[in-house]
RNA sequence: GCGGUCGUAGCUCAAUUGGAUAGAGCAACAGGCUACGAACUUGUAGGUUGGGGGUUCGAGUCCCUCCGACCGCGCCA
């Protein structure tokens, strides 16, 4: 469990505090059923009333007990307060509910964490760095085009995902594989090499498998810039090959650019021909061969795949002896696993069945437990109740880049990280855009906003006060409410890491909004007299704080007005 | 056919990995501004968690079985 307060000043640290109470109960249900190792563990219940903490310890006895879990429950209360009266002391209250055991802590706690976000300002809901090592890939794709919708919720997910586990203390690496090898690059070559010859020959053939769409005739213009007809007169193949090279150059150089137009930063983007080229892939598959986990059929090397649970063995090397893409997939795993504690790839939907091959290798190499696949599922958009149509096959598809031009990079970001990662999303455009109240982003940026406008109506005087500012006077319901809420995030973040689950920062970021607006409705601040004045524009600068950190963690901006 | 992911309010989705009365937003209905931003807020209504069985103090969650959706099943990437 994460300690929620480290050092308050009236000297109760709640994890100690809660430590006490499980020996306590256990003293109890020693003396009361002569049982002596129950296990005591505290939750948080999903609703408030039923207080900060809880405990399910009755439930565990009601074998012993031969009685049911709430009058255990109410038992293991009424012996505490006899047999150890100072434990009640430490809460506001202990009171046994339908079988749980359910603790409020004392406003004092959470005033405490309010002057602690005003203290520690960022840093209050950052982990110690701890020397842990975690690989995240994802966006990877061919450089056959630009950047797609359903990579742009790749990349919100993921680049959500890195900058949280900065905060929380690991050492992330950021990476994307170019899949610059095989038959698609080679395409893009003879694509690009056609509408280079139709510049001069408008009756130069378009290979039917080509890539149609404009961008293809735009690569092949600049490449006529700059190097001029030269390659009208070298052989076609190697023609080919450099109109390949270049538009691959030049893709990749555009899906940089949309990526750092998303706010995603990469550490690393590796080149599977490189890792060819190298000789990696071989080493990698000499490896497995070391191993004794592949073997020779019909002049290809396959992979014993089947012998970790995947549906059949894979081949490695083709029997013309050039290696498959899950040949250069071994390579990069292996040196991922090696280099990291931690190895998360996030792949597109049309890749569930990739999952197997990439759990067997790992557990192959002998990393079983180290790398973790996710699907970013598909994404359909809709603009209003009208879906729009989208088509690889046609060239009709809708670019990262056009999408960030019609509701912008806050948006789209907040939408692509709003879901779990393995819920197919529905985009609707037309809501993303709109500035209404059914828009969610807004609705957190008005709260930011919000905050901002009161305390530039304040005197600059009190804001100052409020930095170091007396919290007793927190105890109204909503300022409590909000003072807790702002308390979870360390606990949020680390949730968010632990399960992958970039999709609880958008909700956080709508509880603490609307923990605020409620607390805004409820209680004046200008108006008050000093003490109170102060004491609330510090929850305030607290709350700007933390919604400025859960913004920034969510790659989406934190406006002063709106 | 085999495998993967999933099925939750009218709609879009949650549910801290087995806990309490399954929760939010939107849409619907009824209220709240002479005070710091009403892009806000209070309340009402809305459910056999696709169906059925099982495991146990307790199941949306785990097991079995049907139904349905999407995606994979190549010596393509």
């Amino acid at each position: 469990m994460e300690p929620i307060a480290k050092d308050c000043e009236h000297g109760i640290l709640p994890a100690d505090a809660l430590r006490s109470f499980a020996e306590a109960l256990r003293a109890s249900a020693a003396a009361l059923y002569q049982e002596g190792s129950v296990e005591v563990s505290f939750e948080t219940p999903r609703r408030p009333e039923f207080g900060e903490f809880a405990t399910n310890a009755a439930f565990a006895l009601v074998r012993a007990a031969r009685r049911g879990p709430q009058d255990v429950a109410r038992a293991l209360v009424d012996d505490l307060a006899a047999r150890a009266p100072y434990i009640e002391k430490l809460f506001f209250s202990i009171e046994p509910i339908a079988g749980f055991i359910n603790v409020r802590l004392r406003p004092e706690i959470w005033q405490a964490e309010v002057a602690r976000i005003l203290r520690d300002g960022e840093s209050f809901a950052r982990a110690s760095h701890r020397g842990a090592r975690i690989s995240l890939e994802f966006g990877s794709a061919n450089p056959t085009g630009p950047l797609v919708v359903v990579q742009g919720r790749a990349l919100s997910i993921g680049d959500t995902l890195a900058r949280t586990m900065r905060l929380r203390g690991y050492d992330v690496f950021v990476e994307w594989i170019i899949n610059d090898t095989g038959a698609q690059v080679e395409t893009l070559g003879r694509s690009v090499y056609a509408r280079y010859r139709q510049l001069d020959d408008p009756a130069y053939p378009f290979p039917d498998d080509g890539y149609p769409a404009d961008y293809i005739a735009v690569i092949a213009r600049a490449l006529r810039d700059r190097e001029g007809d030269r390659y009208v007169k070298v052989s076609e193949e190697e023609a080919i090959a450099a109109c390949g090279d270049f538009a691959r150059d030049e893709l990749v150089a555009q899906q940089q650019e949309s990526a750092k137009r998303f706010r995603v930063q990469y550490d690393l983007w590796q080149s599977e021909r490189e890792l060819h080229e190298s000789g990696r892939v071989a080493a990698a598959i000499e490896r497995l061969r070391e191993l004794g986990l592949t073997y020779e059929e019909g002049g290809a090397t396959f992979f014993r795949a089947t012998q970790f649970d995947d549906d059949k063995d894979r081949v490695l090397i083709r029997a013309d002896g050039r290696p498959t893409y899950y040949g250069a997939d071994v390579a990069y795993h292996y040196e991922k696993l090696r280099r990291a504690d931690r190895v998360i790839d996030i792949l597109g939907p049309d890749h569930h069945g990739y999952i197997g091959r990439l759990r067997g290798l790992a557990a192959a190499l002998g990393f079983p437990e180290h790398l973790e696949v996710l699907i970013s599922q598909q994404v359909t958009l809709m603009r209003g109740s009208e879906q729009v149509a989208m088509s690889k096959r046609a060239g009709q598809v809708v670019t990262l880049d056009e999408l960030v031009d019609e509701v912008g990079v806050d948006a789209a970001r907040f939408f692509f990280a709003m879901l779990a990662t393995d819920t197919p999303l529905t985009f609707d455009l037309q809501l993303a855009a709109e500035q209404s109240n059914e828009n969610p982003v807004y609705y957190v940026q008005y709260g930011y906003a919000r905050i901002a406008s009161v305390l530039r109506k304040a005197d600059p005087a009190d804001v100052a006060s409020a930095r170091g500012a007396n919290l007793r006077t927190l105890v109204h319901d909503a300022e409590i409410a909000l003072a807790r809420r702002l308390a979870e995030l360390p606990a949020v973040a680390q949730n968010v890491v632990d399960q992958l689950a970039s999709h609880r920062l958008p909700r956080y970021a709508r509880d603490v909004a609307s923990d605020f607006h409620q607390f805004y409705t409820e209680c004046r601040i200008l108006a008050e007299e000093p003490s109170v004045r102060h004491a609330r524009l510090a929850l305030c600068l607290a709350t700007q704080r933390v919604l400025a950190l859960v913004l920034d963690l969510l790659g989406v901006s934190a406006p002063e007005t709106m």
